[in-house]
DNA sequence: CAGCATCCATTCTGATACTG
DNA sequence: CAGTATCAGAATGGATGCTG
């Protein structure tokens, strides 16, 4: 079995009604891969968190970003959000199963950047030494 | 063999001198997933193309996206440019050894997307009429 | 044919201040 | 504790006209 899609098969899921910059599939990967979201992904990919242990785990996401980060992965099915009604009040944020299916996949991408950054890396200075930056 | 990325993986990786915001890792994703680079990738991934067919093939990007978009992908080591001196000049654009070996992981992200591209929507449909939209 | 330069609209991001 | 509201700057995206 092949796991490549081909160009084809992405411009037969479109059917018209959508062009090529918004179709369904690029959609999805686009909700994936915002700046803060696959971080998130993967943070509750290892257990549930509540929105402070969150805001700890990433030092550097503004409080703005991440509620609405986790506001669109909420949209997108893949977290649930769960209020603790205590005083004073807790919010717990963890995977559905969707979003526990979709960390797969999305772990083999992390994987191949984690192993090939430094080539990335080594490429981009190769270019901008040859003055084509 | 656990192919996932733990969040610690990620902060040994970064080393003090990167903030969660810019680790290597999700800059390297960054390339992958602008608006077109996926769409490119893919198309890529079947044969090389020239630049006027890549313009055909994707019928609503502008020019100047095209341009960026592989100028990106070349820097970063994923395709490579080759110039034809002819007249007219024609350029061709292929995928590199680092582009093909992404290509695995990237399509098997894809296909996902592929497959629950109508789960996420209805997710969203969810959502938006339990008005938390 | 395969671009580059310019201008403009939209979106994204973050800092700051305030609330149930 | 877990947000919301507002504002300003940066980045992104696209339309148009011009060139080797």
């Amino acid at each position: 079995m092949d796991a490549r899609i081909t160009l084809e098969d992405q411009l037969r899921a479109m059917q018209g009604e959508h062009a090529m910059g918004n179709c369904p599939v690029r959609q999805v990967m686009q909700g994936i891969f915002g700046k803060w979201s696959t971080l998130l992904l993967q943070a509750l990919g290892e257990r549930p968190y509540r929105f402070g242990e969150l805001r700890r785990l990433l030092p550097d996401i503004s409080q703005r970003m991440l509620t609405q980060t986790l506001r669109d992965l909420e949209r997108d099915g893949y977290i649930y959000r769960k209020v603790y009604a205590t005083k004073p009040p807790s919010v717990e944020y963890g995977l559905t199963d969707l979003g526990k299916s979709m960390l797969g996949p999305l772990g083999e991408l992390v994987r191949w950047a984690s192993d090939n950054f430094t080539q990335v890396d080594a490429a981009r200075k190769r270019f901008d030494i040859a003055g084509k930056a």
